[in-house]
DNA sequence: ACCTGAACACCGTTCAAGT
DNA sequence: ACCTGAACACCGTTCAAGT
């Protein structure tokens, strides 16, 4: 009997017209969401795709070009809350919270922007909203302008803060380890924080909960009582 | 004539003991702020350092744990104010500044911190100051917690901001590529945003008063009257 | 045009060897 | 013990070639 399917197949050629854009950012979506920023290679890619490593090189012109798209993609997913109810402080909190969801839930995109420099492609809508919202709450051209980058600066911090702290517990025994560093710690020189370690643990539990707290405290320090 | 000395010196067997973790983790942070994250590298540390690429190695076991060591170093240089002002609410405000100071000056070491998995290595001292203030001031255990993971994350999101802004600016011509675009941008369909871009831009000139700024905002709005 | 493998210049790290 | 170069398994990307 002849060998009519190899053992270890060399992979046929992919048929023409089969690979594009899209696909390749698709796939480049779910390496880094399953498999986290290192695993996002361009071979793996590739493989993943079924193709031929340089294949990809046919769509965009490098790795680089393919983060920024996949970034775009993303921050173009932001689910904005329906206009005009009336209340700009609840949709103002409801647009925060959709910035700070779409990184959580794409927890590498956070850790793509970060490493990439900062390119013009900004989630334009979602500026426009916020900066809408706050001038339509009282505040000025400037404070709105100072207002808006604050809130931006705390919520890519805390969705940030969050990614990074899930990555440790979920490794093997970093939860015991801290566990035992903070045990070890002198509550003489480090009162407050061997008092409050608990508290400290339990609040970092629920990462939404906690961000959306320290929002509304910003949200309140930034609108005031207006 | 001889030649006594090669043109291209194969490099001297470095002395004996010359080597150490002081000198390598100075040599670590120096490479970090002067050429960025990427240009970290085993071997460029091993040549600034005029010794071979696996002499390192008989320090530390790996990049990580240089990595690491690079970390703790720097939390640990964070300036705290001196205690017992009476005035818990500025002394809250001198820690955050010197914490973000610390992120400002060395923006590759946040860029590491980002990228290596959180451990126990926290600055210590830091929080056991903050939690400590935002005691005195008034809050509870719980809302002491949340109120220190909210300055936290709030203000490792304004260093990185910052940090990812300069990156982009000091390339070439990224901020005309960004005027550009936002020039094109359509004001009927996003009006605040096109309105306000020039106010957007000047806000950011200054990271530390913009900083400042959305700091006392926070501030108010977790300690509110008290 | 789209896709291919071989090859190049990097990277972190293992290893056996020198002193 | 401390330091060395060669070698290994990766990486992104260039290039000449196939269809």
């Amino acid at each position: 009997m002849s060998v009519t399917q190899p053992v270890r197949s060399p992979r046929r050629r992919a048929p023409r017209n089969s690979l594009n854009a899209d696909r390749i950012l698709d796939a480049a979506i779910r390496l880094l969401d399953c498999h986290g920023a290192e695993a996002f290679t361009m071979r793996a890619l590739a493989q993943q795709l079924g193709v031929g490593t340089m294949a990809v090189y046919s769509h965009f012109r490098g790795k680089d070009e393919i983060s920024d798209a996949v970034a775009q993609r993303l921050l173009d997913t932001i689910e904005l809350p329906p206009a005009g109810s009336g209340d700009p402080r609840a949709e103002l909190r409801e647009v925060c919270l959709g910035v700070y969801r779409l990184f959580s839930e794409h927890p590498s995109a956070l850790q793509l922007l970060t490493l990439r420099p900062m390119r013009g492609d900004d989630a334009i809508s979602v500026i426009d909203r916020m900066l809408g919202l706050l001038c339509e709450a009282g505040l000025s051209r400037t404070e709105a302008a100072r207002a808006h980058v604050a809130l931006m600066q705390y919520t890519v911090g805390s969705a940030l803060w969050n990614t990074r702290r899930a990555r440790a517990l979920c490794d093997d025994g970093v939860r015991d380890r801290v566990r035992a560093k903070i045990d070890a710690l002198p509550s003489d020189r480090y009162p407050s924080l061997v008092s409050l370690a608990p508290e400290l643990m339990r609040v970092q539990e629920n990462g939404a909960a906690q961000y959306e707290r320290g929002l509304d405290a910003m949200v309140e320090g930034l609108l005031g009582g207006r």
